[in-house]
DNA sequence: CAGTATCCGTGGCGATACTG
DNA sequence: CAGTATCGCCACGGATACTG
């Protein structure tokens, strides 16, 4: 029935308005309140790929690790994260150019409601096909792509 | 989101699941899975009415609890989570007419995770406005709304 | 590499009106 | 009371092209 999600849904939820920003018509219950920072198809898996990995990540890092996520959506929702103060920017006078993304502190107290909705949704719809690091050993391979990173 | 009967516990659950429109879509990471599930901005706030509630509750009753949903949304809201066996729908053939939504076995399996994101909103994104049901006593309200349209 | 700019379809959601 | 029907806005999100 719907075609996006986003918790947003709480994806679907409410929304990041135009472009950053937070959201200021927080007069609703607490769970859409947390649909309006986690909204979008995408903003959940983006900051809990970078809460998992723990340390900076470059961009296209993120896009491959999050396929198929298109380069337009995943700027988009580093650009909200890095606004709510939830991932920190770094950018390398270098070429060619490097930008590396960090969670916050902040962001990483997402970690465990998210874990809570990835626990939930493991057991009553588990799923043969791609997951995206929900399982330890995908875990590791996120973590090593960081450290890759970080090299 | 954007977006279902009886005491559905796990083992009817599979069951279940084919004969019912669930997106099919979902080979995503087990947290985009539950915002296909729980996708719009008033999935979350529905099916939570319904779990504390814990008992069947009026259309009308819901609606004024949810304000300021549209009919159409929680009407569109609760035929979803009917479809996917969390609700159940009994109407009375009486006049002026009756129907009461009851949550189900599965749907209630959903109180625990959300509200580990409702108590991470209200941890970082307190609100001094109105809230729907996070509180003890407004859980209570609720509980005697669902009385009153059991008696 | 790390984005931004643009076009465009789909559909979520609100508002309003109508029905059994 | 408990909905459905219809209209319209615009945000989400994919695809593509372009840039420093």
């Amino acid at each position: 029935m719907d075609k996006n999600n986003t918790l947003a849904s709480l994806s679907g939820l409410a929304q990041m308005k135009k472009n950053v920003s937070v959201p200021a018509r927080s007069n609703l219950c607490p769970v859409a309140r947390f649909g309006e920072i986690l909204a979008g198809k995408w903003a959940t898996p983006v900051i809990y790929r970078l809460i998992l990995a723990d340390g900076p990540v470059r961009f296209n890092t993120l896009q491959r690790t999050l396929r198929p996520i298109s380069q337009k959506e995943l700027s988009r929702h580093l650009r909200h994260f890095e606004a709510l103060g939830m991932v920190t920017r770094q950018v390398y006078a270098e070429v060619p150019p490097r930008v590396e993304y960090l969670v916050t502190d902040f962001g990483r107290t997402l970690r465990e409601p998210i874990e809570a909705l990835a626990h939930w949704a493991e057991q009553y719809f588990p799923v043969s096909g791609q997951v995206h690091a929900a399982t330890p050993d995908q875990q590791h391979a996120l973590v090593a792509a960081a450290q890759g990173d970080r090299a």
